[in-house]
DNA sequence: TTAAATTCCTGTAAGC
DNA sequence: TGCTTACAGGAATTTA
């Protein structure tokens, strides 16, 4: 599923292609799948429109209109977002389509719709409570283990939970929040105002390094997730504990352990994290 | 304010 | 073989 990496991923490799062209149109198959505004008002509001630049926030691809508007896209679980020449054969479950002025389009497809887009500035979206107000991000200098101790050690709910919550760092997922436990040696149900701040300074570190081999790696291909070009990740390989449930610990052989946290499968080794 | 539970969605795989 | 059921999870929403 798309998270950082994956996002960032789409983002970087789309935007050599994007920066300069023109939104000549907009074909909403499925307009519920528009969050804000209203379908009506978002294909006004993006055709005729040229992309100025594009960045990434957290799990958010976001494409600066010359409008001074953001047309704000998120994957959710099966989102794929690709930029293919027009006429391309029709994939299922397309349902937004962007022609370019480049013989191009970009293409919003997602079998399990939980992906959304959107149309507004930075700020409309956060008080219309479209996007949520997102915390640091967490391959960023300026996040630092203080700030991040800060952060965690005012709450009780368990660390795997808070790592989830994109108002507490933004980007992190359910394969990124378990393998950075692994990678700092902490247990994911630790109440997160247990942790020392030893423990969080390796758990920003953890976080760091992970996501930054992931994005080398072009991002995890667990199931759905593919890039702009329809093409897989590798990270899905490296993985030290999502996944592997039952299986053996990397570090100490004994067999991962998998418990429900925040509602989600979680991995986790009880000897090596504590 | 916080935390936990529920909901949305469909393809896949396990079980009978 | 074919049907039913459980499961995957990002994040908004609801409940406590």
């Amino acid at each position: 599923m798309p998270e950082l990496p994956e996002v960032e991923t789409v983002t970087a490799d789309l935007r050599p292609h994007l920066v300069g062209r023109v939104l000549a149109g907009c074909d909403l198959r499925f307009p519920s799948i528009v969050r804000h505004p209203s379908p009506e008002a978002f294909a006004a509001g993006v055709r005729g429109r040229r992309i100025e630049s594009m960045s990434r926030r957290g799990k958010y691809i976001l494409h600066h209109l010359d409008s001074g508007e953001l047309l704000v896209v998120h994957l959710g679980m099966t989102g794929q977002w690709r930029y293919v020449p027009a006429g391309t054969e029709e994939p299922t479950h397309l349902h937004a389509v962007f022609p370019l002025d480049d013989g191009f389009e970009l293409r919003y497809r997602d079998v399990r719709r939980f992906g959304r887009l959107l149309l507004g500035t930075d700020s409309e979206l956060v008080a219309e409570r479209k996007m949520p107000r997102l915390g640091p991000e967490p391959i960023d200098s300026t996040f630092t283990a203080g700030d991040f101790y800060r952060r965690l050690h005012v709450r009780r709910a368990p660390l795997k939970t808070l790592l989830l919550d994109q108002m507490v760092v933004a980007g992190v997922g359910n394969i990124y929040a378990d393998e950075a436990c692994f990678r700092a040696r902490v247990r994911p149900d630790r109440p997160a105002n247990t942790l020392s701040r030893q423990a969080v300074g390796r758990l920003r570190e953890a976080l760091d390094h992970s996501l930054r081999v992931a994005i080398a790696n072009r991002g995890s291909s667990v199931a759905d997730y593919r890039d702009a070009w329809g093409e897989a990740g590798r990270q899905q390989e490296e993985l030290l504990v999502y996944g592997r449930a039952g299986q053996p610990c990397v570090r100490c052989g004994r067999p991962l352990a998998l418990v429900r946290l925040a509602g989600r499968s979680t991995v986790f080794c009880r000897r090596c994290q504590r």
